[in-house]
RNA sequence: GCACCCAUCGUCUAGCCCGGCCUAGGACAUCGCCUUUUCACGGCGGUAACCGGGGUUCGAAUCCCCGUGGGUGUACCA
């Protein structure tokens, strides 16, 4: 590529960060990355009925959370600023004030009502619901007394009847008939202005190079391509992206479950496998990998490798692809991390960092999540028994019982003198007794003994898991 | 309704642009085996897909057409 490009990720800060903007804004960094190019955050907050402060915070911190980072943002403002449409509204004004000037928009004065009744009009007369044209019959001179007289006007863009093609770098060459959309409003009775249209003014005085954005845009962009030519710019290049979807192959919405990014990140989900899982949905690594970083990712990113179906979000891939991660964490950041996750009231926090250390490692086999790591914390201290018929037939032997009676003692004597934990060798010294002096082997040593020292039939590696537990409760489980 | 987009294992996908290497590859899930005293991890293996119909061609998952199915959009939302 030879010019630098320069992308942006355009939220509208009506909701939490949805995962399908994240990976929006993911594939717009990649591509920023890998070629060299400037990332943009700009806020589209014209919608002020549904765009929350609180909510833009949300947006801009789970952004920050994933590690997607921009060159030029409002909280880093670059030269082609602000970067809130809130703050631009004076710049829609001039360039829509413009093309009235120009004869390529023209006021409207029509009510709600009005446009109501009209749609209800065409949909019963099997119309296109198109708007009819009524206000383009007046005069400069009748619109400006009709604004001096304070009546509130909206700004209509007259469409050009002809038809509009242009080249999507995911789709191919995309073509509107000429008809297919009316006269629509860029600029609304309030000031502020529709999508359609801030879009194109910002894209283009940002001097957007690439736009990325989901499928669900790609209708509009005829109107974009509309207002492009109308300005005498050449628009950026268009991809436009597989939308994420449910099980039942409908967009991913709430009844789906968790579609928020924060969702995700209160359930302990690590962010590189939140980037490395969406980054999956509708694009394919070269060399058909699974597992990576956005750094690693980088490297390989191009734009001729996007899917051009829906894909379907899959929690149960997402568990794998997470646990992946989180096994391949070193020790002190598992540590870091993973304990945050952990419940406050949860024996783990008593415990001192090398218990703590070891426990994380151990059990990093059997965990997908952070969370998980509280219900095996909860085991290991359980004063009771689990209760399951493996259990059962492990007590159900003799040779349990004389496990019991053998370890009940060692572990009151070890107690006696202030010892908390078993080591290595006592376990070893243990298990040699069993072996030699009791005669008890194979899966009836090795099952017993872990029924009697942990309390369940399975778990992970029982030389490191009995140091782990605490000799109290080892012996206080075998009086039961 | 109209416009546009899409169509490979249950799911994510490779292959498609530049037809033969495809008896269609990988991953998740699933099933089985091995390993592990158990479970898991890991390793090995199995089940499982080119939506249908016409063309074009010596040859089509790949190109063309028509169906069918699904999705998105049709706002003074984004």
């Amino acid at each position: 590529m030879s010019i630098k490009p320069r992308v942006r990720f355009a939220p509208s800060p009506t909701g939490f960060l949805h995962i399908g903007g994240a990976r929006t804004a993911l594939y717009n960094y990649l591509f920023a990355k890998a070629y060299g190019g400037t990332n943009i955050l700009r806020i589209e907050d014209t919608d002020l009925g549904r765009s929350t402060p609180e909510y833009e915070q949300n947006v801009i911190n789970e952004l920050k959370w994933l590690g997607i980072e921009y060159d030029e943002s409002p909280e880093r403002p670059g030269e082609v600023g602000p970067y809130r449409q809130s703050d631009r509204l004076h710049i829609y004004k001039k360039y829509a004030l413009d093309l009235v000037e120009q004869g390529k928009a023209f006021y409207c004065f029509c009510t709600d009502e009005e446009l109501e009744a009209k749609r209800q009009y065409a949909a019963d007369n099997n119309l296109a619901p198109h708007y009819d044209g009524t206000c383009k019959k007046f005069s400069k001179k009748e619109v400006e007394e009709k604004l001096a007289k304070g009546e509130k006007g909206a700004i209509r863009f007259s469409v050009p009847s002809r038809s509009y093609t242009f080249n999507d770098f995911v789709r191919g060459e995309v073509t509107f008939e000429s008809g297919v959309v009316g006269d629509f409003v860029i600029i609304r009775a309030n000031g502020l202005p529709i999508y359609n249209y801030g879009c194109v003014i910002d894209d283009w005085q940002m001097k957007i190079t690439h736009v990325l954005r989901a499928e669900d845009h790609l209708p509009n962009t005829v109107r974009q391509l509309m207002l492009y030519e109308a300005f005498g710019v050449t628009p950026p290049i268009f991809g436009h992206l597989s939308l994420l979807i449910g099980n039942d192959r409908q967009k991913l919405s709430k009844r789906h479950g968790a579609t928020s990014v924060t969702q995700y990140r209160e359930s302990s989900y690590l962010p590189e496998a939140m980037n490395n899982y969406l980054c999956l949905l509708g694009w394919s690594h070269p060399n058909e990998t699974d597992i990576f970083t956005k750094e690693e990712v980088t490297k390989h990113f191009t734009l001729d490798r996007f899917t051009k179906s829906p894909a379907v979000f899959d929690l149960e891939k997402f568990r794998w692809v997470n646990g992946q991660h989180l096994r391949g964490l070193d020790g002190i950041t598992l540590h870091q991390e993973a304990s945050k996750f952990i419940n406050k009231d949860s024996p783990y926090h008593a415990q001192n960092e090398v218990w703590q250390k070891e426990f994380l490692d151990l059990f990093k086999i059997k965990v997908d999540f952070f969370n998980e790591y509280n219900a095996h914390a909860t085991d290991i201290f359980n004063p009771t028994r689990q209760e399951n018929e493996g259990l059962k037939e492990i007590y159900g032997w003799e040779s349990t019982a004389t496990i019991a009676k053998f370890v009940k003692d060692e572990a009151e004597k070890l107690i006696g003198q202030g010892i908390s934990f078993l080591n290595a060798e006592q376990f070893k010294s243990w298990e040699d007794h069993l072996k030699i002096e009791k005669k008890i082997k194979g899966k009836f040593l090795f099952k017993g003994l872990r029924g009697v020292i942990t309390g369940k039939d399975e778990g992970p590696d029982l030389h490191r898991l009995a140091l782990l537990t605490p000799l109290k409760i080892i012996s206080g489980r075998i009086d039961l």
